[in-house]
DNA sequence: CCCAAATCAGTAATGATTACTATTTTATTA
DNA sequence: TAATAAAATAGTAATCATTACTGATTTGGG
């Protein structure tokens, strides 16, 4: 493990338990429970900083917020535009990792988004 | 063909025109040298209803600018972080949106983006 | 031709993110 | 351990892409 702050633990703790995609202002009013004084830029730069060392997953859906994802394992995400809710499909492999090499390109983090409505949204609209 | 503004044509004729994944700012731009007058605003609600019609494709790569794209085939992005540069990769069939199908959820758009280093930038960095 | 709806140009407001600065914490070296 | 350099932080101010708003203009149906 790498020597990390104690605000960069509080941040990756709070992104490490829970499946959901939260912004950079959620995970701001969970670590102020641990750390009241905690600053909102320490949040961000914190963020930035693990997203470029691999551990988290920066995703944009275009809702201007940007989004973290706690796991950095390879999977798709299902963003449905009726609820905004994002769900999780876990990849056995990225197909899409070894078409960037073929195209001598190296991939350090893919991000997968399929924009539409989901099952519950679907039924809701009938 | 839908009946298009004069306005929404022009900046579907430039996002046709160009292999770029070009911002709304740069559109604009490029618009005003037919319509010297049109409005940043009407390029943003002209740029959001062609991507919510399916025409054009938006994709947010996490530089702070959402992206346009004409091509509103399948296809994968390959992002430098070193210069920028997305590249496109045609895709003969989208693996994801079978597997949206099969979890109840009806795709609509997809955006894959794979974040990394390019051939051109690993060369220059040695 | 007339009217209602849609779109527009121009501008002001918003709000997520970044930049900045003085202070505090951590690491290094002797 | 003490001194010093380097890194990280809290708090706040600034930025800037995008959205909202308003009054004028265009469009399309009857």
């Amino acid at each position: 493990m790498k020597n990390y702050s104690r605000q960069r633990e509080a941040i990756l703790n709070v992104l490490r338990s829970t499946d959901t995609h939260p912004t950079a202002g959620w995970i701001y009013e969970r670590v102020r429970e641990q750390i009241p004084n905690i600053s909102l830029g320490t949040v961000y730069r914190n963020l930035t900083a693990l997203s470029q060392s691999g551990d988290i997953l920066s995703i944009n859906v275009g809702d201007g917020q940007e989004h973290y994802d706690g796991d950095n394992s390879s999977h798709l995400h299902l963003r449905c535009k009726c609820c905004t809710k994002i769900s999780d499909i876990a990849l056995s492999l990225d197909p899409f990792a070894r078409l960037a090499l073929e195209n001598g390109f190296k991939p350090e983090a893919s991000v997968y988004v399929v924009h539409g409505i989901c099952e519950k949204c679907i039924q809701n609209k009938i």
